[in-house]
Order: C-alpha cells, then structure tokens, then sequence
DNA sequence: AAAACGGGGAT
DNA sequence: ATCCCAGTTTT
C-alpha cells in the first residue's frame, strides 16, 4: 500500500524558492547561453541539451553560434552545414528539426520566436520541456520544466518511491513543477533547479550536505536520497556485425547520403550494412552485394582495414571496415545519394563518429 | 506504454 | 562495464 503524496503547501513553497533562489544566485556557473539572453540563443542550447551533458554542449553551442548568430543565419544555411556542426553530438534529427523550424520562423514569424506555448509547442523538437524552459528563461513567462534533473529533485523532496516515468509518476511531477513555478524570475527558478540537481542533488551520490533545500526533503528524511528515483530497467543489447566499405577509385573514395527515418539520417557513410556470412567467400560476396545495393557500384573487395565497436539503442556492433577497388558502376538507379569525394573533401561533409574515424584512417 | 534515436562523461 | 545525461517523436 502506497501512501498518497500531497503537493506542498503555500508556505512550503515560499521558503523552497527562497532557499534555492540565494543559493543559485551564489553558486549559478557562468555558462555559455547565459551571455546573452534572446530566445534564439536559449533554443539552440536547450535542443542541443536534450539527453546531452551540459559539459559536453558548451563547446558546440559556441561554435554554433559563431557559425550562426541569428535565426535568419540559421534558415539560409544548408543542412549539411547545420550537420556538420551537429557532428558528435548525437540525435541529429535534433539539427534537421530545428533547422526547419528556423526557416518556419523566418517565413512565417518574421524571424520572432513566439510568446505563446502553444505556437512554441508547435515547432518541430520542442516539447513540454523545452517550450517551458524557452519561454521562462528568455522571457521570464511562468511555465513550468520537466527533465532529468527537475524530475531526481522531485522524486526527492517529495519522497517519491514509485516509477517517476509512469504516467502516475509524470502526472504528479509535472503538477509538483507546476506548484513550484513562480509568476516571476521563472526562468531563475528553472535554471536553478537544474544547476541543483547537476551539482547537488546528483544522480550516483547526492550531496545533501550543501543542499540549501535539504530540511524540506523527504527522501533525505527517509535516508532514501541515493535510492530514489528507482532506477530504469536496463534494456538487452543485441550483438551484431557489420562492414563499411573504403571503395577507391583512383584518389577519390564512395560516400553515401543515410536515407531519412534511420540511425544518422542527412549524414554521409561509408558504405555500410549488416554482415552474416562465416566463410571467407560468402563474407566477399556479401560485400560486393552490401555495396552494390547501397550504391549501385560493383567493387573488387579487399583487405580488413580495421575493426571499430560502437553502440548504439539495443546494439552493440562490431564493425568491420574494409578496402575495396571500384571495378563498375551499374546504370541501375540506387535510391540514395552517393558522392566520390577526394580524401581532404571528407572534412566539409557530415559523419557520425565512426565515419569520421574511418575517414582519419585514409588521411 | 514502449521503442527509436548517439555519443560521451563519470564512476 | 554500467549508468546517466537541461527529451521528442514514432510505433
């Protein structure tokens, strides 16, 4: 039997936002998006922080920025260039999307991010969470946030033992961060119950020690703070194996454009696909049919270059990268884009990690 | 409700 | 190795 968790009361409330108020504006970090404050600015790094470390955005969000400090630079620029700065960071539908929504605004807003949740919601890669977060930061509307860290420091204060990822489990965080949110500086408030939940109210090893909110928690109360949230039933990796393919033909090599809807779509590959054959000799046809049906061109296979691990959801693969001659190119149509691209070209295109690492074997 | 979508940081 | 990360979209 589970006790039923009643949302604080007013007085609780005040005395929360006033304790973690003072400690952000003490310990707030001086980060990249918080020079300047305009929405456009606060979009691109809350889509680059979907499921991404903040370390990790910081170095891009600036090249980004520098690449295009304006939405209407944005909108004209070409997708592979968005892509190519995309590079590394992962869940590129995240780049495609906003750069669509940028050519949206430019065409139908004038360029303006819109004030209103339901025209923010409508854009492509934004949802609950991040329209909150746009809105409250550079706008300072009093909307409410729901993420990774919000969601821990929730499950904790209020000592939330259940599934946080449940519907029950979102219905009541949500309204906890509705309870919350105040009518103003929400974008202070948003900021700071992220920054907690980063430096303090951590994931592995919560330091309740220098939690300005620690009197109000339940699960420190219950000495519960490292065991909620429940942790995520962790899903099973499948093993699998595959070839990429270096096809030479005098000095260019084969790129293909990934077709929309997959893993690293809008990005150049190798040639790549799924490897089954044990034998030597179906091992070399299965490579000469893979490139074929990718590409249309007929090679000559030839040695094991390297082997390369990756990971990606539910597969770990082990990938093998071979060289091959060109021999002919069919006239058949192949239903993908391909390239013969001169070694040093490679650099203006963009691949996902382990196309890049391949591409540094050639150089 | 569950799966797909990446890659790197931290322990 | 394993867990986790300023989530969204599709199935």
């Amino acid at each position: 039997m589970e006790k039923s968790l009643a949302l604080p009361q007013i007085a609780w409330l005040r005395l929360f936002r006033r304790r973690l108020g003072s400690w952000f504006d003490l310990h707030a970090k001086d980060l990249p998006w918080r020079k300047r404050k305009d929405a456009y600015s606060v979009w691109i790094s809350e889509i680059m922080l979907q499921q991404t470390q903040v370390a990790t955005v910081c170095g891009y969000f600036e090249r980004f920025l520098r690449a295009f400090p304006t939405v209407d630079n944005l909108a004209q620029a070409e997708e592979e260039q968005v892509l190519r700065l995309w590079e590394g960071l992962g869940y590129y539908r995240r780049a495609r999307q906003l750069h669509k929504a940028a050519k949206f605004l430019v065409a139908e807003h004038g360029g303006e991010f819109p004030r209103e949740i339901d025209a923010v919601r409508r854009l492509p890669g934004i949802g609950r969470y991040t329209a909150g977060a746009i809105l409250s930061i550079a706008y300072d509307i009093p909307q409410p946030i729901l993420e990774a860290n919000t969601l821990r420091v929730y499950s904790r204060l209020l000592g939330y033992e259940g599934d946080p990822h449940s519907s029950a489990g979102q219905k009541l965080l949500w309204s906890m961060a509705e309870a919350v949110i105040p009518k103003t500086r929400s974008g202070r408030v948003n900021q700071a119950l992220m920054e907690l939940g980063r430096e303090v109210c951590k994931a592995r090893n919560a330091l309740c020690d220098n939690c300005p909110v620690a009197p109000l928690c339940k699960a420190l109360e219950k000495g519960l703070q490292n065991r909620i949230p429940r942790p995520k039933a962790k899903p099973k990796i499948e093993e699998v194996c595959e070839a990429a393919v270096v096809v030479r033909r005098r000095s260019r090599v084969l790129l293909v454009k990934r077709g929309d809807g997959g893993r690293w779509a809008g990005l150049w590959d190798f040639p790549r696909f799924p490897l089954n054959a044990e034998h030597p000799a179906a091992r070399r046809k299965e490579l000469i049919d893979g490139v074929r049906r990718l590409t249309g061109v007929t090679i000559a296979p030839g040695e094991l270059l390297q082997t390369l691990q990756h990971s990606v959801t539910r597969f770990r693969i082990t990938l093998e990268c071979y060289a091959a001659e060109y021999v002919s190119e069919d006239g058949r149509k192949t239903s993908s884009e391909i390239k013969w691209l001169r070694p040093a070209e490679l650099e203006k295109y963009p691949l996902n990690t382990t196309g890049r690492k391949i591409a540094s074997i050639i150089l």
